[in-house]
DNA sequence: TTGAAAGCGCTAACAT
DNA sequence: ATGTTAGCGCTTTCAA
């Protein structure tokens, strides 16, 4: 099979400012000039530059274009997962302010592997990315190294132990809530189910739990599920115990349907037995029976605000020191909260 | 605050293969030689070179490198939405295998939006990515110009109308399953709910369905849903009609909680009063209740194997003519598409 | 306003 | 085995 290649210029081989210049017979400098609409340029030579570019098909080519000028229009986003809705949801957002602003994302999913992670980071100073965007496995993630390359990092969901610019959801306060509510609808023994505490917004969550439990002199019930577990081992210890709790924060959704796929195998209706709600909402939350009970995060909003902060550091108008900004969580309550049957 | 910058070098600027090659005091060629493991180079030049390039925290300047190469380590990987779960798994597959093989991949969300396909191909193209996998859009989508480019393209989940690498589940398949196993649990009067034909997956799904009912001398009930629309408004209608359908099969899982939540609103319990079955298993479809009963797709297998047919191209490996990989669809079922309660 | 030419950092052909 | 150097395609001084 013959490869097609554009009328005119090299057989088989892309077009470049060179062929574009020669068709319009003119000097490679005014077609790039032309081109990027840079500096003054006659409208008549411009006119016969755009024309051959579109008549040859003329692509510029970035690679080189990015060498020169030192710089790409690439950013990358590492997150644990994108299966997880949240995450898909961030990533969502960080692609479409990225784009709006003229860049792309490369995308990088760490499964809470460490060597996955330093990986992608690898991959990013590599390819000169413009920015990083960053949900690191463990609040320990080694970015030392990565500091010198001079690529802005902006965090997003969970929070380093070293200061950068830092996008999240108020994880405790939306724990607080969730937990009062609990409390509100008249149950008396929340247990908390989360994931390892390197992950720092499960951490944030556990805590916020801890905090309106003992301020009310109530057990502390928390349970630790691995990542890339739904926890029905672990919900099924705690209903066995000898203090069982009566109603269940989950710090994910995922958590969630594993609590909801338990409790049925242990026919303890939700709402009638116990009370369950859950960090992150999803399409099926509503639709569910009964539906759930959520704290949600808004995680494209989140998405939005990283590309933001990014751009004003690429642009270099943000202000020295690192920014945070903490979104709000909000409860939605359904009635897997609620008491009911009783 | 003062830019952090590696020992040695030029302050402040990242460390290139000229200061590698004087501090171990050899060539550029040297270096170069021995950082890609290329040609043979004496052992004690080697360890003092590899010395050189960690003690200077050296990061190879990727877009150097493509340049000069003329070839990238990125993939564009181009779909309707990332929201999409079953976009989500494939999407997972191509990064898995991509991240194998030592590619990255960019991501690029379309939105159904004609614009913004083709805003993506224009990146792709312009970054000289390495290669292309692409859930078009349409079967008519517009990459005459593309070929042009050399890239190669794999097209996922969505077939084009010209020929090109194509991976996708066998959607007419599963639904002739699908309806087929509707029939056979009873219910006399299935409908298809399903989406714009210009999607070929759509399309597929809908044909299926028609294939059974026809063979059966049944009534062809098909609701056509846009995009990013749960479906309310049709089975509303079609509920009220003359003909009301007695069991549903929707072309995927959106639709499904779609039709969940209207039928509940319209007081037609699943499975007692209608059945129920739909594209794409998901996490929450066994845990509803009733179970939902669905045709799965291997999607983070497609995504795997458009990513090998990717490999196969650029390595040239690949036979010349245009490659199909349908893999098979699974019929799970549950409860929701059972008879129950009659 | 336009063109000539240097040079971004790297690899690979060629010379030693 | 090692070094020298051209050149990938582009942008951007600098000179005209």
């Amino acid at each position: 099979m013959k490869r097609a290649s554009p009328p005119s210029g090299r057989p088989g081989r892309p077009v470049r400012v060179a062929d574009v210049a020669e068709a319009a017979g003119v000097s490679v400098a005014t077609v790039s000039r032309t081109l990027n609409n840079k500096g003054r340029v006659d409208p008549e030579l411009a006119a016969r530059v755009r024309d051959a570019a579109t008549r040859l098909g003329y692509r510029i080519n970035g690679v080189a274009r990015n060498l020169r000028r030192q710089d790409t229009q690439v950013w990358a986003l590492i997150i644990p997962d994108i299966n997880n809705p949240f995450y898909t949801a961030v990533a969502r957002g960080v692609e479409d302010a990225a784009q709006e602003a003229g860049y792309s994302v490369l995308l990088g999913n760490t499964d809470e592997d460490e060597a996955k992670e330093q990986q992608y980071l690898e991959v990013a100073v590599q390819e000169r990315v413009a920015g990083l965007i960053l949900s690191p496995r463990s609040t320990t993630t080694d970015l030392s190294w990565f500091g010198g390359s001079g690529i802005p990092i902006v965090v997003v969901d969970r929070e380093l132990d070293r200061p950068f610019d830092f996008v999240t959801a108020s994880s405790y306060d939306g724990a607080v809530a969730a937990t009062e509510h609990l409390l509100a609808q008249g149950w008396r023994r929340p247990a908390c189910i989360t994931r390892p505490s390197y992950a720092a917004t499960a951490e944030q969550r556990r805590l916020g739990y801890l905090e309106v439990v003992r301020r009310h002199g109530l057990p502390e019930l928390v349970g630790v599920v691995p990542f890339h577990d739904s926890g029905l081992d672990v919900i099924t210890e705690l209903m066995a115990g000898d203090h069982p709790p009566d109603s269940l924060l989950t710090v994910d959704s995922m958590l969630a349907l594993g609590m909801i796929s338990a409790l049925k195998q242990l026919r303890k209706p939700i709402a009638a037995e116990v009370g369950l709600i859950s960090f992150d909402d999803s399409a099926w939350a509503p639709v569910i029976e009964p539906p759930l009970s959520v704290i949600v995060q808004p995680a494209y909003e989140i998405g939005v605000a990283a590309a933001q902060l990014l751009i004003g550091r690429i642009r270099g108008e943000a202000p020295d020191g690192p920014q945070r900004r903490i979104l709000d969580t909000t409860l939605i309550v359904r009635k897997s909260s609620g008491r009911s049957g009783r």
